[in-house]
RNA sequence: GGAGAGAUGGCCGAGCUGGUCGAAGGCGUUCGCCUGCUAAGCGAAUGUAUGUCCUAAUAGAUGUACCGAGGGUUCGAAUCCCUCUCUCUCCGCCA
């Protein structure tokens, strides 16, 4: 949620902000109900203050004939404030689904761009690895050597989920370990296992509720929600809790399992194990300070990539423009690997920083003394990363020309003797 | 799943035969006094959110809401009634 404030008192500032996101936002309605909502409060404040006052001169008053008469004052009183209250409750509802859809404004540095083709790559890391073979795809050689088994997923899941199985189960198991422990030993993240069921609030926390509803999954019957991202549970740990400045940063790595229906990506990506319903996810978020969020965001994207410079993985950081920035980003970077199999740039990290954007739909804030007023923390996250993705690059960067994976250097601790899947 | 007890301010803890309760008391914290230092002692202050007025102001004045959450009764609710959530104890079941 943006500031009120803001729309208050800089309109033309933030429909400008908007253009840039190419959406569009009513912030005039927006505008006009925060008006009326105001003053209706406002009148009903009075009224309220009105009962108030003759209540508390019933209860001293001696003489019947006026108590009674007071009594009548007051719920006449009582029938303007109802009647008030309904008003508001229309108003306010409005008003409150509206600014729960208004997107988070972009970060000041971050360039106009009209859409995703107008992203700019940073930078390239680890050069491609150069094959004297043409490379497979993941889900060939997971196929011919029983790895994968995309069709006993599908008979007991259906489409989009599948079974990995004997080194490339272990691969991922390995890589989960490997990735935890790097973010804990060298990066000095607090590692949580949050639950994959969460509630509601949660959810529109972190701002994927109510737009994003479609793409979640729920279980009607205890009106829990399963994780789109462990974003969701590990930010939402601190939801109305007020932090003292010097505890600040929160760093948290967690990994969870992710579940998503991607009706939106109907038909897209339905190759391999790109995108499934299901997919587990290292994820790294921070609660910063609104002035270190800069310096914390450069930092946990390092973090993310240092993940693939150790297991040797090409890889680009791209920086996302205005256009394609998420619903609650107001700064985003994406990192890519390279596949060579299906020879494709995949996105294995979002790292956002989304500013007071979230802070305030789950009320997260801290102060800087303790005589001071709370403001909002700044939240910020990103992937540190998605496992599918970096078993693909992993699987297509490292396989041998007879089918085989060679172990990277990085993951043989987690693999005893074996040096090839 | 069954039976019972409970949820009050940073913490502990009164109030719960409805009005004088934003809420006693204690602890803690902050400021001042006292003091060779520390401790003790004395005095004062000390919730959050949001609106209005006034402002250079996150300074003042004032309104409203908040005693787990949501409804209800009443002129008036922390106090009475209903629903829900959570915690604790006992029983049952169980990886």
């Amino acid at each position: 949620m943006i500031d009120i404030k803001l729309i208050r008192e800089q309109r033309e500032y933030v429909k400008k902000e908007m253009e840039k996101l190419f959406v569009s936002v009513p912030i005039d309605e927006i505008f006009e109900l925060d008006e009326s909502k105001r003053r209706l409060l406002y009148d009903i404040e009075c009224l309220r203050n009105a009962r108030k006052t003759l209540s508390k001169e019933i209860a001293s008053e001696k003489d019947e004939e006026t108590i009674l008469m007071k009594k009548a004052k007051v719920k006449r009183i009582n029938e303007s404030i109802k009647f008030q209250e309904d008003e508001l409750n229309i108003v306010g509802g409005r008003f409150k689904t509206l600014m729960l859809s208004v997107p988070n404004l972009p970060g000041r540095d971050v360039p106009v761009g009209k859409d995703e083709t107008e992203n700019a790559v940073v930078s390239y890391f680890n050069e491609k690895k150069k094959f004297d073979f043409t490379p497979e795809t993941h889900y060939k050689i997971g196929q011919k050597r029983d790895l994968i088994d995309f069709e006993r997923g599908a008979k007991i899941s259906g489409t989009r989920f599948y079974i990995l199985k004997k080194g490339f189960a272990r691969l991922q198991r390995a890589l989960i370990n490997f990735m935890l422990d790097v973010h804990v030993t060298y990066h000095d993240y607090e590692e949580v296992y949050p639950p994959y069921m969460i509630n509601e609030e949660c959810l529109i926390g972190t701002g994927q509720l109510p737009k994003f509803a479609d793409n979640l999954y729920k279980d009607e019957d205890s009106g829990l929600w399963f994780v789109p991202t462990a974003e969701v549970p590990v930010t939402n740990m601190y939801r109305s809790e007020i932090f003292n400045a010097e505890d600040l940063p929160i760093k948290h790595v967690a990994y969870t399992a992710c579940f998503r229906k991607e009706k939106m990506s109907a038909g897209k990506d339905t190759k391999g194990i790109k995108r499934g319903h299901q997919f587990d996810k290292i994820e790294l978020v921070k609660i910063t300070t609104p002035e270190a969020a800069k310096e914390e965001l450069l930092s946990l994207i390092a973090d993310a990539q240092d993940i693939l410079n150790r297991l040797d993985i090409p890889h680009r950081l791209i920086r996302i423009c205005t256009g394609d920035l998420s619903f609650t980003a107001s700064e985003k970077f994406d990192i890519e690997v390279y596949a060579p199999g299906i020879n494709e740039w995949l996105e294995v990290s979002s790292c956002s920083d989304f500013g007071s954007f979230q802070a305030r739909r789950a009320n997260i804030k801290f102060k800087r003394n303790k005589s001071s007023k709370a403001e909002y923390v700044n939240t910020l996250n990103g992937s540190g990363l998605a496992l599918p993705r970096v078993m693909i690059a992993v699987i297509e960067n490292y396989q041998t020309k007879d089918g085989r994976i060679r172990i990277p250097n990085a993951l043989k601790s987690y693999f005893g003797t074996e040096e090839f899947i």
